[in-house]
DNA sequence: TATAATTTTGTGTTATAACATATATAAACA
DNA sequence: TGTTTATATATGTTATAACACAAAATTATA
């Protein structure tokens, strides 16, 4: 049991179940990530940019204040703001302030944006042969449901 | 049904179950990798550098030269020469030339990188709880076994 | 209404990560 | 043995992330 986690850490034990699981989220998390990041370098972009494209792309054309960003990122980043100002200068990205609420700076996807997302979109989508090649649906959905328990202390 | 991983990335729903148990491994691993920060940060040192005292001190006193410190971290960085810099600058790891192979550099860690790591090393522990408090048994094996389908491709 | 507290953003600074490259040693091979 | 190839490390440079703080606007409160 464990084979792969211990190959890949090569470690010969794990101090209990507990730890292995945990051990074996921080693994596959970044088994995933690293290959999203190889996608997204290739169109020049990183992947903490590819999930801002993403989240404004949900809320186009309007866009999102730089907090909504945040609370909708995958990894919640301190410094949005200039992770913005470099999609704006790919020109990926629009800015504009609300007028609504004055303290608020919109930004929204453009065409450019979009046309860069749907590029990186069904590569992206291809990955989830990492999931849909070794499990079948009732594990899915297992996996997702055991993972929102460890979690779950969020709310 | 996903109802915690809908209210973490304020999103309605998901593409796919494929695509939900991805989000679910990169969103879990962010929350237990925040909390191992938390604490870390406390202890004033960083994950990776947690990370590498770690496997230092399976190895001691022998230590390990830097490729084979690379090849068992959790997630593998490119600069781990200076990431040992700044531990042998905290006073917590030394290094030596090896007289076997000339071209390695081994580190190992010292009593007081030990002692920092048992000072950390219970409350890193303590967050073994966040499977422990919602997962039985059978549960744990069952999450290790479907997330090692997800990379066993690396092997 | 006036004041205080909160929220949101932006910016200056420092630390770290990422990338490319150079050097030294070892291993493979002709 | 001499040459090529591979491995391991270190370092210079640039890009990004992390941290602290300040300013502006809104909301809550006295």
């Amino acid at each position: 049991m464990g084979n792969v986690l211990k190959r890949r850490l090569k470690q010969l034990s794990f101090e209990s179940a507990e730890q292995e699981a945990i051990l074996n989220i921080l693994v596959s998390s970044n088994h995933v990530k690293s290959k999203i990041e190889a996608v997204c370098t290739k169109h020049g972009i990183t992947i903490s940019q590819f999930n801002v494209l993403r989240i404004l792309n949900g809320k186009y054309p309007e866009g999102y204040p730089r907090c909504d960003i945040i609370s909708r990122m995958i990894d919640p980043a301190p410094d949005v703001t200039r992770l913005i100002d470099r999609l704006i200068k790919q020109g990926l990205v629009e800015r504009y302030a609300s007028t609504e609420d004055r303290r608020l700076s919109i930004a929204r996807i453009n065409n450019k944006g979009i046309a860069v997302l749907n590029k990186i979109k069904p590569k992206i989508d291809e990955l989830n042969s990492l999931i849909s090649g070794t499990l079948n649906i009732a594990e899915r959905k297992q996996l997702s449901i055991l993972l929102e328990k460890v979690y779950s202390d969020l709310f």
